[in-house]
DNA sequence: GCCGATCCTGAACGATCGGTCAGGATTCTG
DNA sequence: CAGAATCCTGACCGATCGTTCAGGATCGGC
């Protein structure tokens, strides 16, 4: 057999990168409480201590796992909006994306790990700052730029931001936990809803299909 | 030495109730992950094996003190309501007991515990479901005895709830977390105030002081 | 005041798991 | 192709911690 087995990775870094995929996939199924090195390794296909090899320590493969996530995340919104596109488009795109029924499905239950264990670790809690801010400064100027355009109306769009960023992480918890209660479709329309209502719109404007542009991710089509 | 010294419990009961309180406690400091039955035991003052023999084991023993805290809650809540309080003032007292600055400072941190171990967990998942739907009925009603007595204006109540209920999980999530970003009281705040854009009345009938009332607990003023 | 039930404890067991280590394989460099 | 650097592994170590257990103290009933 030579060095180009189906499984077997070749280049060193495709095996790290392997194992940081591995990570993501055990902290979805398992948390971060049940998540074993020798877990991520199985699902990687090598040994445990090629895990602490590559990462040192197990809270760092996690931590690099993570950081990973919220790359692909606005990397993923970026390359699926169009250049031209106003800020009604684009806040229909963000709230696709971010919703628990579009791709990224799993990732909530990440996040909210990290919130918990920010709780207590102090790494956990600078992650969660960045990643939480970035998220409401994209708001905020999602929605400023839509008051410049003049298709908002908004008096204080920060206050706005938090507010609907606080509503999304509400409605994520719902529909991470819901038992069949509350449809993840709901919680995408509950959340526009909330945005008219902040921004001064009617929910039709958000509500209904995206006519002009037929915008797709992984042959899905985004926000109908 | 007698039986009665100052710290040692006499009656076998209070000794249980020593170790849930105690449970309680080193829940909220260290969370799910972080406690051990021996914290447990050297707070409440005794042998770790005496945990195991109240409680058969620690899950048991976490579960029934997360049961304690929410009865806690609506204990406080009807213990501080007038029989005669009306919708608007209900909301008022509702919203400063379950906000981060009220006297549940802490709680949430354990809730969002409960939220992550639900995700794996087929007891919390239920608990978490159970303490849900208990909190989004109290609220629905709420609305729905507003709406009758004429002070709210809302199409639909149940959506309201939910959206609220989400909101508030939201903005817990943002003041347990946020350091020094966004204060405790702004919590209560924003949250008043898209109780007010959802129930159509003006934020100033929820932000200005209760006149009528004088309610306290734990000699303070609630909901000033 | 005897005796069984309940309550309580210190000591120890056993399982789990993160991380180490010595050494083998592979790749890179010159 | 030699030797060094990098990559990788199986075996093992050490610490942690939930739980068990044998037996001592205490209490309630009779």
């Amino acid at each position: 057999m030579s060095a180009s087995s189906p499984l077997a990775a070749k280049d060193p870094q495709e095996r790290r990168r392997r194992i940081l995929a591995a990570a993501i996939e055990v902290l979805e199924e398992k948390g971060f409480a049940g998540t074993r090195i020798a877990d991520i390794a199985a699902v990687a296909g090598t040994s445990p201590a090629l895990v602490v090899y590559h990462f040192k320590t197990l809270d760092g493969a996690l931590a690099e796992a993570l950081g990973s996530v919220e790359d692909d995340f606005y990397h993923n919104v970026s390359a699926v909006t169009p250049t031209n596109a106003n800020a009604i488009e684009r806040l229909r795109i963000l709230s696709y994306f971010a919703s628990v029924g579009g791709p990224a499905v799993g990732t909530w239950a990440l996040y909210m790990e990290v919130w918990v264990r920010a709780l207590r670790d102090g790494g956990a809690r600078a992650m969660r700052r960045a990643v939480d801010t970035r998220w409401r400064h994209t708001l905020t100027e999602l929605i400023t730029s839509g008051i410049a355009e003049g298709s908002f109306t908004c008096s204080d769009p920060q206050a706005s931001a938090l507010r609907l960023a606080a509503l999304m992480d509400g409605l994520a918890v719902q529909a991470a936990l819901a038992d069949m209660d509350v449809p993840d479709e709901e919680m995408n329309r509950l959340w526009l809803e909330a945005a008219a209502i902040e921004l001064g719109i009617s929910p039709n404007v958000l509500l209904t299909p995206l006519a002009a542009t037929e915008i797709t991710f992984n042959s899905k089509q985004v926000a109908p």
